[in-house]
RNA sequence: GGGGCCGUCGUCUAGCUUGGCAGGAUACUUGCUUGGGGUGCAAGUGGUCGUGGGUUCGAAUCCCGCCGGCCCCA
């Protein structure tokens, strides 16, 4: 690593994700490689994940990768949402296609043109689909491996229900295990709100997300779950006949956590060594660095083994046995790695029956004794996640701030970034004009709010709501 | 979207101003050495100089396009 996370933090985040062997760039700008220890990490968020999805009744599927055009053109204010960065086929070996073909960018009008045949009676909800897939959207600022690819991995639920008051209460399910994913194994704080309608996505009438903060003081948006109403219901026909005898259209959700939250994972807890990877989702969690010397190779190397099997029976573990290497060129390479925790053991361990577990995140040493390692490397990792999280979380905490007046806002944003609470009242155009003269723009609105007492930072007029405000990416 | 800087073995880079043998470090391979925080020595492998065109007897070097990366602004 040569360059710092607080003086650069773009290189740095650069050479982290690239040093330490996570991820790769592919031959097409914005088209990332996920390389082994990279694509372990969602392997993990993906696994946590869909278990909890099933505890819902969801259903895995899958969906082809092509939506044709008038398919993709059905649901007006979606394909308005999406059209400028859509990627199309429009040929195949040497003819040109009667109708060109959308890459998919979302799932929706696909999924529903098939769903609407599935889905007769009220018997038939609700249906509770999903599918772990990639997504195109051809963006044109600057991609950014996790953060912002043209390619990315993601869930994408698509739920069907009978009324609207069964849709809703699908709402903080969601939202509630994208947020236990992303703080217990990811350690990642965030804000749980309601997108504005500008913001929220193309063809739902409500839009809610979990938003984070990076290091350099710009917001991301992570996780996010859309009440779409029956917008797609009426537009692809996805009747059902009720309990009266009375069609009814179908009341659907959509909801997504893509891989941009390991970019905001990597971003948050990595430092000036390299990576540093929550305990839950490293592919390694311990690795064990023998300290061997002439005499007693053997001996330790023995040791070391018995150690790494004992570990091994419940947690993820990789010897270290390369004899080319000094141990201190490991500890360099492993903390580049970002794996959380370091066992080593050498002769004066093994006089003593113990060994020294070295964490990650403080980088602090202890020995403790062999006979009692397995239960000391869990408790530490256990600790490790913990410490991330709180980190983050003050982190996050610091640099949220109240802002009353457009003027602090705007210093504010450019002095020191980071997410403020401002007051607003409602109104597109006052949210256009904050965007214009700050720079940044309203992220999303805390749920379960009263109306505030106070005036819009912007207009001055009675405040209907309070919104996190920031610069984003 | 606008402006600026930059692409040379896997990685970092010298060379470019003033056109003339592509050089170093690191990594990698082999051997010895070393081993509790980036050991040391020796030998060896590795480069269409991002890409396409132009100028020239001759281009990494000068000119133009494209691709890619970084920075600043919106």
């Amino acid at each position: 690593m040569t360059a710092k996370k607080s003086e650069n933090f773009d290189e740095w985040y650069t050479q982290v994700i690239l040093r330490s062997e996570i991820a790769d760039y592919g031959p097409v700008s914005g088209c990332m490689v996920f390389r082994p220890s990279g694509y372990a990490l969602w392997e993990s968020v993906q696994k946590a994940t869909d278990a909890e999805f099933r505890k819902l009744g969801v259903q895995n599927t899958y969906f082809p990768l092509f939506i044709p055009e008038r398919l993709l053109k059905k649901e007006a204010e979606h394909v308005e949402g999406f059209s400028p960065e859509v990627a199309w086929v429009t040929e195949a070996g040497n003819s040109k296609l009667e109708e060109r073909l959308a890459i998919r960018p979302t799932s929706e009008t696909v999924m529903y043109e098939v769903v609407s045949r599935w889905i007769r009676s009220w018997r038939d909800l609700p249906l509770k689909l999903n599918q772990w897939n990639n997504v195109v959207r051809w963006e044109f600022s600057h991609p950014t491996p996790f953060l912002r690819s043209r390619e990315f991995l993601w869930n994408e639920g698509h739920t069907l229900f009978a009324t609207k008051e069964a849709a809703d209460d699908e709402k903080d399910e969601i939202l509630g295990i994208y947020k236990m994913v992303t703080e217990e194994y990811l350690s990642l704080p965030g804000y749980v709100g309601r997108k504005t309608d500008q913001e929220k996505f193309a063809g739902a009438e409500a839009s809610y997300s979990i938003e984070y903060l990076l290091p350099d003081g710009k917001a991301i948006q992570g996780p996010d779950f859309h009440s779409d109403g029956q917008r797609f219901s009426k537009a692809f026909e996805i009747v059902f006949v009720d309990e009266k005898g009375e069609k009814q259209f179908a009341w659907q959700n959509t909801w997504a956590i893509s891989t941009r939250v390991l970019g905001v994972m990597l971003a948050v807890h990595g430092d000036d060594r390299g990576a540093v990877l929550p305990p839950m989702v490293a592919q390694t969690q311990v690795v064990v660095v023998p300290i061997v010397n002439d005499e007693n190779k053997e001996e330790v190397l023995a040791e070391a083994r018995k150690v790494a099997e004992r570990l091994g029976a419940s947690l993820r573990v990789r010897l270290d046995e390369r004899d080319h290497l000094t141990p201190g060129r490991k500890f360099n390479e492993w903390e580049l790695k970002g794996v959380p925790l370091r066992v080593e053991i050498g002769p004066r361990d093994l006089k003593a029956s113990q060994a020294v577990l070295v964490r990650r995140d403080s980088g602090t040493k202890r020995s403790v004794k062999l006979s009692e390692i397995v239960g000391e490397a869990k408790m530490e990792l256990d600790e490790i996640g913990k410490a991330l999280f709180q980190k983050a979380k003050g982190f996050l905490a610091e640099n949220t701030r109240e802002a009353s007046s457009l003027r602090e806002l705007e210093s504010g944003l450019k002095e020191k970034g980071g997410i403020y609470r401002i007051l607003w009242c409602g109104r597109k155009d006052c949210e256009d004009d904050l965007r214009k003269s700050t720079g940044g723009k309203i992220l999303n609105m805390p749920l379960g709010q009263g109306t505030p007492k106070g005036r819009c930072i912007f207009c001055g007029e009675p405040a209907k709501t309070v919104a996190n405000f920031a610069k984003s990416y």
